[in-house]
DNA sequence: GATACCTGTTAACGTTGATTAACATCGGAC
DNA sequence: GTCCGATGTTAATCAACGTTAACAGGTATC
């Protein structure tokens, strides 16, 4: 018994399909026909899985959303210090950018496709998620405020989810290094008076 | 004759809308007939100013990127150091992203949609642009490498182009310092080995 | 004051796209 | 062996979109 339904690959294969055409074409850019294609199968197959465009959408980007809040509170929680905190989220976030560019991309670009009720929700994710790196910063920086660590965060968000548009010269360790490097320093720089 | 061409007001104008709808909501999610409700005009009426759709995205990211690179050349050029040089790079970005949130996140995104015989042109202005930084890195730390003066030109292009997702807490002038700030440290730690 | 060009308009055309309907196959439960 | 739900397919529907055609007003020039 062990399982409770089938394992739903199918569905995963068709939101890691469409997430890679997202990323390259914008939502609009592609169609049912070129999603269903990119799986092997027809336009209409996809109606089996999701109930339409943009209920595809909405799940991959709440999938996303809520992977990074919950993954980058645990790891911020666990940590010993402040510092340490930062770093974990720094961290985390860098893996997740490298591992899965296509997500990132259509996470940043595609929310206004969403349709309202879920996009309310993400929306309060990535805030939630903003807003996690805006308390670690506050405790190293108490005597800063909340709009810069805000300004300096949404900063070096874009500095991490620039991967997607760097063509791979450096290998993977190298660019890690690279970009906790920068980010790093460019939270020390944001505060420093 | 003596005027070769009649003030071109309205193309202008038409392109400055279209840049704000085409960052709102991409440029597939976005109609002819919305184009022409956005000036007060009719969708076909377009067509008495553009070739069509994609010749007006053509000519609007023609323009960003000529733009970005004509006066970055000369700005680079004109400073005494290579440190000034990339700190005159650094300022006329920020002022740029700052004045025209748009135009950035359309640069940045809708590449895809213009058609061949412009889109490399487009390309090689974008890249001659990076290239531009990237020797200006060179310059300041020769001990380092193109590839890795390259992924950290287009991280810092990352922070920069975060402006218009920055809901604007900070005044212009504190976000332009604070821009400033985080990109030159991200840069020196770039390079600090 | 007729002519022509510039800049609009509305109506029509052809295509594409999302979605739904109707029908087929297949594997397991009974 | 039959029945059924899950998963496909192809054909049809309906709206939206980019573009073009046909037509109109205004201004400027001769």
């Amino acid at each position: 018994m062990a399982e409770v339904t089938a394992p739903p690959t199918r569905r995963l294969e068709i939101l890691s399909a469409a997430a890679e055409l997202f990323a390259r074409r914008g939502y609009h850019g592609v169609s049912i026909g070129d999603l269903g294609r990119a799986v092997g199968l027809t336009g209409p197959a996809l109606y089996r899985h999701f109930r339409g465009k943009e209920a595809l959408l909405a799940e991959m980007l709440l999938d996303i959303s809520d992977r990074l809040l919950t993954e980058g509170e645990r790891r911020a929680e666990a940590a010993d210090s402040p510092a340490l905190a930062l770093d974990a989220l720094l961290r985390w976030h860098i893996d997740f950018a490298l591992d899965n560019p296509a997500l990132i991309t259509v996470h940043v670009r595609e929310l206004s496709n969403v349709p309202q009720p879920q996009r309310r929700e993400i929306r309060r994710l990535q805030r939630a998620y903003a807003e996690e790196w805006v308390r670690v910063l506050r405790l190293i920086h108490p005597e800063s405020t909340d709009d810069r660590a805000r300004s300096a965060t949404h900063a070096v968000f874009g500095l991490l989810n620039s991967t997607p548009h760097s063509t791979g010269d450096l290998d993977r360790d190298t660019m890690t290094e690279l970009l906790h490097a920068m980010a790093s320093e460019a939270f020390a720089g944001a505060f420093r008076s």
